[in-house]
DNA sequence: ATAACTTGTTCTCCTTTTGTTCTTGTTGTA
DNA sequence: TACAACAAGAACAAAAGGAGAACAAGTTAT
């Protein structure tokens, strides 16, 4: 799944995925975010190399924070009229739900549906972030508890922790859903099935795309 | 849309706070309510740090409180025109979801929760029927995907079908979740865990409770 | 009416949180 | 190799928040 975002203004990637996180996330939060808040919500330790990011969208006029105040984080009226609203966020808003994006398989690109729809979930199954959900193929996972034609909720987020599970595109081709294993000079994948083996990969050829927060089965 | 926590760019984190606090229950005070009382409700101990938000709130026209007179602290007619949408409002529009009523162990009662919850769960994983969400205790149903804390949607019945995951309540007693094969002489109760054995029953034994119908977990 | 009590107000002293700026180091890319 | 983007963490000042004392104006009880 490519980047949701267009890209209107000058923004690095950092950037661009802190605005996208902002206004996907503006009705979640029940006041203005504060720095530290978003450095755990985007998963940065630094509230420091936050700032520097946040004060790029300022000066781009999508953000706003009153100088030296202590109130957070704001998107302006700009960003939230401009077309730079990504299509993800725009559907989240108008409460759609959460969107059904398509099926992952092992060894293939993510097969996006002809027409994207919709679910609600609970809360309870997805976190803050922007969500997507993928039907799964195939049978890979199936120690972890996850069946062929189950529905998994993942968080769109380009890191993870060794350990957890993450929609990985390897070298920008095939989707899958594994463990991962991050380690300087390596990247293993690891399936939770006693019949496949672990697969390792340079770190480049590895693309987080998401990371696994919830999971759905219907017996019907 | 929005409700009673929009953000106010000019109001502090605690202003905001004691805001929404005086919103939310302005039904529940008989009068307005003094410092001391809003001290005690908020969770402070000094009437003097209290009134400093309630000033910035008052400086803001939010809120009105009579000078030097023992009145207490009432909203201005601005504040409650520009917050009119409660959330009680929200949650009749959505309706109340789904039950969850509490958890399921083998080899033990459903154990109900005191507060009665609801979730809700998209119509992908729960049928026409009357549904209920409980949560899984114990491993009896690993090798089936479903693991300790997972919820389970239940329709609720008293039949099933041979092979169907049951709420199965066993001599008026215990509840459990398993495969059920039902006999004319026999019914066989069987776990979904390759460490544990079948479980046979006289018919009269065993009363079903409802039928799984869907299952989610999170991976928060 | 007087004393006792409430209540809002102001003040000082203190801790915690927050935004900001820096330096240091890593990584990916032209 | 040089450069931009990025991350972590230290350090700092201002803002926000809290406790409590003191006081004056109103209210209540006797």
């Amino acid at each position: 799944m490519e980047n949701v975002l267009q890209n209107n203004y000058n923004l690095t990637r950092k950037q661009q995925e802190i605005l996208n996180f902002l206004i996907t996330n503006k009705d979640n939060f029940i006041q203005a975010p504060t720095l530290n808040e978003l450095c755990v919500a985007i998963g940065l330790k630094s509230r420091g190399s936050l700032h520097k990011h946040i004060q790029g969208l300022i000066n781009a006029g999508l953000v706003e924070a009153p100088n030296r105040k202590q109130r957070g984080v704001r998107l302006t009226s700009l960003s939230l009229s401009t077309n730079s609203t990504s299509e993800l966020a725009k559907q989240v808003d108008e409460g759609y739900g959460t969107p059904f994006v398509g099926t992952i398989a092992a060894g293939s690109p993510i097969e996006a549906l002809e027409n994207k729809s919709y679910m609600h979930i609970p809360n309870e199954i997805k976190t803050e972030g922007s969500c997507y959900i993928l039907q799964v193929k195939g049978d890979s996972m199936i120690d972890e508890g996850i069946f062929n034609g189950d529905w998994v909720i993942i968080e769109q987020r380009s890191y993870a922790k060794n350990g957890e599970i993450v929609v990985a595109l390897v070298d920008k081709m095939d989707a899958t859903l594994k463990h991962i294993e991050q380690y300087p000079h390596e990247t293993v994948l690891i399936p939770a099935n006693k019949n496949m083996k672990a697969m390792h990969f340079q770190p480049q050829q590895i693309e987080i795309q998401g990371v696994l927060v919830g999971q759905m089965r219907s017996y019907k």
